[in-house]
DNA sequence: CGGAACTATCTTGATATCAAGATAATAGAA
DNA sequence: TTCTATTATCTTGATATCAAGATAGTTCCG
Protein backbone atom coordinates (compact mmCIF):
# COMPACT_ATOMS: atom_id res chain seq x y z
CA UNK A 1 0.00 0.00 0.00
CA UNK A 2 2.13 3.11 -1.49
CA UNK A 3 1.37 6.50 -2.18
CA UNK A 4 -0.10 5.54 -5.47
CA UNK A 5 -2.29 2.58 -3.84
CA UNK A 6 -3.82 5.16 -1.85
CA UNK A 7 -4.79 7.64 -4.66
CA UNK A 8 -6.41 5.10 -6.40
CA UNK A 9 -8.53 3.97 -3.89
CA UNK A 10 -10.05 7.45 -3.46
CA UNK A 11 -10.60 7.52 -7.22
CA UNK A 12 -11.84 4.23 -7.06
CA UNK A 13 -14.39 5.07 -4.27
CA UNK A 14 -15.37 8.76 -5.68
CA UNK A 15 -15.24 7.96 -9.65
CA UNK A 16 -15.94 4.18 -9.51
CA UNK A 17 -17.23 4.43 -13.57
CA UNK A 18 -13.35 5.12 -14.19
CA UNK A 19 -10.41 2.47 -14.87
CA UNK A 20 -7.81 3.98 -12.96
CA UNK A 21 -5.01 0.61 -13.39
CA UNK A 22 -3.10 2.71 -15.97
CA UNK A 23 -3.16 5.66 -13.76
CA UNK A 24 -1.49 3.98 -11.40
CA UNK A 25 1.35 2.49 -13.63
CA UNK A 26 2.24 6.37 -15.01
CA UNK A 27 1.79 7.47 -11.52
CA UNK A 28 4.21 5.22 -10.50
CA UNK A 29 6.65 5.78 -13.40
CA UNK A 30 6.61 9.16 -12.64
CA UNK A 31 7.12 9.10 -8.94
CA UNK A 32 9.87 6.84 -9.38
CA UNK A 33 11.44 9.03 -12.01
CA UNK A 34 10.98 12.33 -9.28
CA UNK A 35 12.88 10.04 -6.57
CA UNK A 36 15.85 9.12 -8.82
CA UNK A 37 16.40 12.75 -9.79
CA UNK A 38 16.15 14.07 -6.76
CA UNK A 39 19.33 11.84 -6.01
CA UNK A 40 21.21 12.08 -9.52
CA UNK A 41 21.03 16.32 -8.26
CA UNK A 42 22.96 15.52 -5.25
CA UNK A 43 25.36 13.93 -6.88
CA UNK A 44 25.39 16.41 -9.90
CA UNK A 45 26.03 19.53 -7.41
CA UNK A 46 29.07 17.62 -5.79
CA UNK A 47 30.74 18.67 -8.94
CA UNK A 48 28.82 22.05 -9.32
CA UNK A 49 26.23 20.89 -11.97
CA UNK A 50 23.06 20.66 -12.13
CA UNK A 51 20.69 18.65 -14.55
CA UNK A 52 20.84 21.17 -17.42
CA UNK A 53 24.92 21.49 -17.63
CA UNK A 54 25.47 17.84 -16.77
CA UNK A 55 23.07 17.11 -19.73
CA UNK A 56 24.96 19.27 -22.45
CA UNK A 57 28.60 18.38 -20.94
CA UNK A 58 27.90 14.63 -21.08
CA UNK A 59 26.59 15.38 -24.50
CA UNK A 60 29.72 16.84 -25.84
CA UNK A 61 31.77 14.00 -24.21
CA UNK A 62 30.20 10.98 -25.11
CA UNK A 63 30.07 12.54 -28.13
CA UNK A 64 33.74 11.52 -28.49
CA UNK A 65 36.75 13.46 -29.98
CA UNK A 66 37.40 16.58 -30.84
CA UNK A 67 34.36 16.56 -27.80
CA UNK A 68 32.61 19.67 -30.49
CA UNK A 69 28.80 19.89 -31.80
CA UNK A 70 26.88 22.64 -32.65
CA UNK A 71 24.13 24.18 -30.51
CA UNK A 72 21.64 22.06 -32.88
CA UNK A 73 22.91 19.37 -32.76
CA UNK A 74 22.99 20.01 -28.85
CA UNK A 75 19.04 21.04 -28.82
CA UNK A 76 18.07 17.35 -30.73
CA UNK A 77 19.91 15.69 -28.04
CA UNK A 78 18.37 16.95 -25.35
CA UNK A 79 14.89 17.80 -26.70
CA UNK A 80 15.13 21.65 -25.49
CA UNK A 81 13.93 24.66 -26.97
CA UNK A 82 16.61 26.65 -28.57
CA UNK A 83 16.18 29.38 -26.13
CA UNK A 84 16.76 27.05 -23.12
CA UNK A 85 20.06 26.14 -24.90
CA UNK A 86 21.42 29.43 -25.46
CA UNK A 87 20.82 29.84 -21.74
CA UNK A 88 22.43 26.67 -21.40
CA UNK A 89 25.66 27.56 -23.40
CA UNK A 90 25.75 30.79 -21.83
CA UNK A 91 26.01 29.59 -18.14
CA UNK A 92 28.77 27.17 -19.11
CA UNK A 93 30.90 29.31 -21.28
CA UNK A 94 30.74 31.36 -18.34
CA UNK A 95 31.93 28.82 -15.93
CA UNK A 96 34.91 28.35 -18.35
CA UNK A 97 33.50 24.73 -19.36
CA UNK A 98 33.17 24.83 -22.94
CA UNK A 99 34.35 27.45 -25.59
CA UNK A 100 32.01 28.94 -28.66
CA UNK A 101 33.68 28.45 -31.86
CA UNK A 102 32.60 30.12 -35.39
CA UNK A 103 31.30 26.72 -37.14
CA UNK A 104 34.28 26.83 -40.15
CA UNK A 105 30.97 25.42 -42.48
CA UNK A 106 28.36 27.71 -41.87
CA UNK A 107 28.75 30.98 -41.06
CA UNK A 108 25.06 31.33 -39.40
CA UNK A 109 26.33 29.22 -36.67
CA UNK A 110 28.95 28.03 -34.02
CA UNK A 111 29.97 24.67 -32.47
CA UNK A 112 30.07 24.17 -28.97
CA UNK A 113 33.30 22.68 -27.80
CA UNK A 114 34.72 21.41 -24.38
CA UNK A 115 37.60 23.28 -22.73
CA UNK A 116 40.11 21.22 -20.52
CA UNK A 117 38.56 21.91 -17.71
CA UNK A 118 35.03 21.33 -18.84
CA UNK A 119 36.34 17.79 -19.86
CA UNK A 120 37.64 17.16 -16.19
CA UNK A 121 35.04 17.78 -14.91
CA UNK A 122 32.33 15.72 -16.50
CA UNK A 123 34.74 13.01 -16.34
CA UNK A 124 34.70 13.12 -12.75
CA UNK A 125 31.03 13.82 -12.40
CA UNK A 126 30.10 11.16 -14.69
CA UNK A 127 32.03 8.70 -12.79
CA UNK A 128 30.43 9.79 -9.80
CA UNK A 129 26.90 9.74 -11.36
CA UNK A 130 26.91 6.00 -12.91
CA UNK A 131 27.86 4.73 -9.44
CA UNK A 132 24.93 6.91 -8.05
CA UNK A 133 22.87 5.15 -10.44
CA UNK A 134 24.27 1.68 -9.92
CA UNK A 135 23.28 2.55 -5.99
CA UNK A 136 19.24 3.35 -7.44
CA UNK A 137 19.21 0.14 -8.64
CA UNK A 138 20.50 -1.75 -6.47
CA UNK A 139 16.99 -2.24 -4.90
CA UNK A 140 16.11 -4.85 -7.89
CA UNK A 141 18.26 -7.86 -8.82
CA UNK A 142 19.68 -8.26 -12.08
CA UNK A 143 17.04 -10.34 -13.40
CA UNK A 144 14.67 -7.38 -12.59
CA UNK A 145 16.47 -4.93 -13.86
CA UNK A 146 16.55 -6.75 -17.23
CA UNK A 147 12.87 -7.42 -17.25
CA UNK A 148 11.96 -3.49 -16.47
CA UNK A 149 14.47 -2.72 -18.95
CA UNK A 150 12.98 -4.72 -21.90
CA UNK A 151 9.19 -3.34 -20.83
CA UNK A 152 10.07 0.20 -20.69
CA UNK A 153 12.18 -0.36 -24.27
CA UNK A 154 8.44 -1.76 -25.61
CA UNK A 155 6.18 0.96 -23.75
CA UNK A 156 8.94 3.72 -25.38
CA UNK A 157 9.03 2.26 -28.52
CA UNK A 158 5.64 2.08 -29.05
CA UNK A 159 5.27 6.12 -28.47
CA UNK A 160 8.24 7.04 -30.15
CA UNK A 161 7.42 5.59 -33.52
CA UNK A 162 4.39 7.47 -34.43
CA UNK B 1 18.25 0.34 -31.35
CA UNK B 2 16.42 3.01 -29.93
CA UNK B 3 17.75 7.02 -28.48
CA UNK B 4 18.99 5.21 -25.56
CA UNK B 5 21.00 2.70 -27.21
CA UNK B 6 22.58 5.13 -29.29
CA UNK B 7 23.67 6.93 -26.18
CA UNK B 8 24.95 3.79 -24.31
CA UNK B 9 26.68 2.58 -27.68
CA UNK B 10 28.66 6.30 -27.21
CA UNK B 11 30.09 5.97 -23.99
CA UNK B 12 30.56 2.36 -24.11
CA UNK B 13 32.97 3.75 -27.01
CA UNK B 14 34.54 6.65 -24.86
CA UNK B 15 34.21 5.17 -21.13
CA UNK B 16 34.65 1.39 -21.45
CA UNK B 17 35.51 0.93 -17.50
CA UNK B 18 31.70 2.46 -16.55
CA UNK B 19 28.54 0.35 -16.57
CA UNK B 20 25.98 1.59 -18.40
CA UNK B 21 23.48 -0.62 -17.76
CA UNK B 22 22.00 1.51 -15.17
CA UNK B 23 21.92 4.16 -17.17
CA UNK B 24 20.13 2.69 -19.78
CA UNK B 25 16.91 1.72 -18.01
CA UNK B 26 17.20 5.29 -15.93
CA UNK B 27 17.12 6.80 -19.25
CA UNK B 28 14.68 4.92 -20.82
CA UNK B 29 12.43 5.96 -17.70
CA UNK B 30 13.06 9.64 -17.73
CA UNK B 31 12.37 9.72 -21.52
CA UNK B 32 9.25 7.55 -21.38
CA UNK B 33 8.08 10.23 -18.57
CA UNK B 34 9.00 13.03 -21.06
CA UNK B 35 6.75 11.42 -23.64
CA UNK B 36 4.26 10.41 -21.44
CA UNK B 37 3.89 13.96 -19.71
CA UNK B 38 3.30 15.66 -22.90
CA UNK B 39 0.94 13.99 -24.06
CA UNK B 40 -1.29 14.40 -20.83
CA UNK B 41 -0.70 18.22 -21.15
CA UNK B 42 -2.80 18.22 -24.33
CA UNK B 43 -4.95 16.53 -22.72
CA UNK B 44 -5.05 19.51 -20.11
CA UNK B 45 -5.01 22.02 -21.95
CA UNK B 46 -8.23 20.65 -23.78
CA UNK B 47 -10.12 21.74 -20.20
CA UNK B 48 -7.59 25.43 -20.05
CA UNK B 49 -5.32 23.46 -17.18
CA UNK B 50 -1.99 22.49 -16.95
CA UNK B 51 -0.08 19.53 -14.79
CA UNK B 52 -0.21 22.64 -11.90
CA UNK B 53 -3.85 23.31 -12.03
CA UNK B 54 -4.78 19.15 -12.73
CA UNK B 55 -3.19 18.22 -9.80
CA UNK B 56 -4.47 20.46 -6.94
CA UNK B 57 -7.73 19.90 -8.30
CA UNK B 58 -7.05 16.39 -9.23
CA UNK B 59 -6.15 16.14 -5.67
CA UNK B 60 -9.45 18.14 -3.91
CA UNK B 61 -11.83 16.27 -5.90
CA UNK B 62 -10.40 12.76 -4.75
CA UNK B 63 -10.25 13.92 -1.26
CA UNK B 64 -14.10 13.60 -1.33
CA UNK B 65 -16.95 15.84 -0.29
CA UNK B 66 -16.17 18.27 1.10
CA UNK B 67 -13.37 18.58 -1.50
CA UNK B 68 -11.44 20.85 0.52
CA UNK B 69 -7.87 20.76 1.82
CA UNK B 70 -5.33 22.72 3.69
CA UNK B 71 -2.85 24.37 1.59
CA UNK B 72 -0.25 22.02 3.93
CA UNK B 73 -2.67 19.23 2.56
CA UNK B 74 -2.03 20.17 -0.81
CA UNK B 75 1.39 20.38 -0.02
CA UNK B 76 2.54 17.16 1.13
CA UNK B 77 0.06 15.11 -1.74
CA UNK B 78 2.09 17.19 -4.62
CA UNK B 79 5.13 17.63 -3.19
CA UNK B 80 5.75 21.10 -4.16
CA UNK B 81 6.93 24.10 -1.95
CA UNK B 82 4.91 26.14 -0.01
CA UNK B 83 5.83 29.45 -2.50
CA UNK B 84 4.93 27.32 -5.63
CA UNK B 85 1.27 26.01 -3.77
CA UNK B 86 0.47 29.92 -2.88
CA UNK B 87 0.79 30.60 -6.87
CA UNK B 88 -1.43 27.66 -7.78
CA UNK B 89 -3.66 28.56 -5.40
CA UNK B 90 -3.78 32.21 -6.76
CA UNK B 91 -4.38 30.75 -9.82
CA UNK B 92 -7.21 28.63 -9.40
CA UNK B 93 -8.97 31.29 -7.26
CA UNK B 94 -8.62 33.89 -9.99
CA UNK B 95 -10.15 31.57 -12.40
CA UNK B 96 -12.73 30.79 -10.13
CA UNK B 97 -12.36 26.93 -9.70
CA UNK B 98 -11.45 27.25 -5.44
CA UNK B 99 -12.17 29.52 -3.10
CA UNK B 100 -9.75 30.21 0.10
CA UNK B 101 -11.87 29.99 2.93
CA UNK B 102 -10.32 30.63 6.72
CA UNK B 103 -10.06 27.62 8.45
CA UNK B 104 -12.03 27.27 11.53
CA UNK B 105 -10.01 25.59 13.29
CA UNK B 106 -6.95 27.25 12.95
CA UNK B 107 -6.61 30.99 12.56
CA UNK B 108 -3.32 30.62 10.64
CA UNK B 109 -4.60 28.81 7.68
CA UNK B 110 -7.20 28.61 5.06
CA UNK B 111 -9.19 25.51 3.61
CA UNK B 112 -9.13 25.13 -0.20
CA UNK B 113 -12.30 24.36 -1.59
CA UNK B 114 -13.62 23.49 -4.94
CA UNK B 115 -16.22 25.44 -6.31
CA UNK B 116 -18.82 24.58 -8.46
CA UNK B 117 -16.88 25.29 -11.35
CA UNK B 118 -13.67 24.03 -10.15
CA UNK B 119 -16.07 20.55 -10.05
CA UNK B 120 -17.19 20.22 -13.16
CA UNK B 121 -14.21 21.15 -14.99
CA UNK B 122 -12.32 18.67 -13.13
CA UNK B 123 -14.71 16.09 -13.41
CA UNK B 124 -14.60 16.35 -17.02
CA UNK B 125 -10.77 16.88 -17.52
CA UNK B 126 -10.28 13.51 -15.10
CA UNK B 127 -12.30 11.76 -17.38
CA UNK B 128 -10.51 12.44 -20.48
CA UNK B 129 -7.55 12.06 -18.85
CA UNK B 130 -8.16 8.88 -17.87
CA UNK B 131 -9.10 8.11 -21.58
CA UNK B 132 -6.12 9.67 -22.35
CA UNK B 133 -4.09 7.25 -20.33
CA UNK B 134 -5.63 3.95 -21.62
CA UNK B 135 -4.02 5.01 -24.80
CA UNK B 136 -0.88 5.90 -24.31
CA UNK B 137 -0.73 2.54 -22.12
CA UNK B 138 -2.29 0.52 -25.07
CA UNK B 139 0.83 -0.56 -27.01
CA UNK B 140 1.70 -2.74 -23.79
CA UNK B 141 -0.58 -6.15 -23.63
CA UNK B 142 -2.26 -6.83 -20.26
CA UNK B 143 0.50 -8.97 -18.88
CA UNK B 144 3.16 -6.63 -19.46
CA UNK B 145 1.29 -3.52 -18.00
CA UNK B 146 0.63 -5.63 -14.85
CA UNK B 147 4.35 -6.98 -14.60
CA UNK B 148 5.40 -3.11 -15.54
CA UNK B 149 3.42 -2.14 -12.84
CA UNK B 150 4.99 -4.95 -10.17
CA UNK B 151 8.25 -3.81 -10.94
CA UNK B 152 8.15 -0.10 -10.82
CA UNK B 153 6.47 -0.77 -7.50
CA UNK B 154 9.27 -2.71 -6.29
CA UNK B 155 11.73 -0.23 -7.28
CA UNK B 156 10.00 2.72 -5.87
CA UNK B 157 9.50 0.59 -2.98
CA UNK B 158 13.03 0.16 -2.22
CA UNK B 159 13.70 4.16 -2.77
CA UNK B 160 10.83 5.16 -0.53
CA UNK B 161 11.82 2.90 2.05
CA UNK B 162 14.65 4.84 3.46
C1' DC C 1 -0.88 33.23 32.80
C1' DG C 2 3.32 34.67 29.97
C1' DG C 3 6.76 33.93 26.80
C1' DA C 4 9.59 30.84 23.90
C1' DA C 5 9.31 27.67 20.33
C1' DC C 6 6.82 26.04 16.67
C1' DT C 7 3.66 26.04 12.63
C1' DA C 8 0.88 27.58 8.46
C1' DT C 9 1.01 30.41 4.90
C1' DC C 10 2.53 34.15 2.12
C1' DT C 11 6.27 37.14 0.10
C1' DT C 12 10.52 38.05 -2.21
C1' DG C 13 14.20 37.43 -5.34
C1' DA C 14 16.55 34.35 -8.32
C1' DT C 15 16.58 30.74 -11.88
C1' DA C 16 15.19 27.67 -15.77
C1' DT C 17 12.19 27.04 -19.12
C1' DC C 18 9.26 27.98 -23.20
C1' DA C 19 6.96 30.25 -27.25
C1' DA C 20 7.33 33.57 -30.46
C1' DG C 21 9.86 36.74 -32.89
C1' DA C 22 14.35 38.94 -34.56
C1' DT C 23 18.71 38.56 -37.02
C1' DA C 24 21.95 36.95 -40.08
C1' DA C 25 23.66 33.52 -43.31
C1' DT C 26 22.84 29.77 -46.61
C1' DA C 27 20.64 27.33 -50.44
C1' DG C 28 18.03 26.83 -54.40
C1' DA C 29 15.34 28.33 -58.33
C1' DA C 30 14.93 31.21 -62.20
C1' DT D 1 23.61 36.18 -60.48
C1' DT D 2 19.76 37.56 -57.59
C1' DC D 3 15.73 36.99 -55.07
C1' DT D 4 13.08 34.06 -52.00
C1' DA D 5 12.65 30.51 -48.76
C1' DT D 6 14.88 28.21 -45.28
C1' DT D 7 17.90 27.52 -41.42
C1' DA D 8 20.81 28.44 -37.09
C1' DT D 9 20.99 30.91 -33.29
C1' DC D 10 19.91 34.53 -30.15
C1' DT D 11 16.56 37.74 -27.83
C1' DT D 12 12.44 38.96 -25.42
C1' DG D 13 8.69 38.51 -22.35
C1' DA D 14 5.94 35.49 -19.65
C1' DT D 15 5.47 31.65 -16.40
C1' DA D 16 6.47 28.07 -12.83
C1' DT D 17 9.37 26.80 -9.58
C1' DC D 18 12.35 26.99 -5.42
C1' DA D 19 14.89 28.61 -1.18
C1' DA D 20 14.89 31.66 2.31
C1' DG D 21 12.73 34.91 5.02
C1' DA D 22 8.54 37.46 6.93
C1' DT D 23 4.12 37.37 9.34
C1' DA D 24 0.62 35.93 12.23
C1' DG D 25 -1.41 32.51 15.11
C1' DT D 26 -0.89 28.29 18.15
C1' DT D 27 1.19 25.25 21.72
C1' DC D 28 3.20 24.13 25.65
C1' DC D 29 6.36 24.58 29.44
C1' DG D 30 7.23 26.59 33.77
Amino acid sequence: MDHVDRVLEQWRRERPDLDVAPMGLIGRAKRLMLHLSREMEKTWAEHGLNAASFDVLATLRRSGHPFSLSPGDLIASTMVTSGTMTNRIDQLVKAGYVERVPNPDDGRGFLISLTDAGFQVIDRAVTAHVATQEELVSGLSAAERKQLDALLKTFLGGLEER
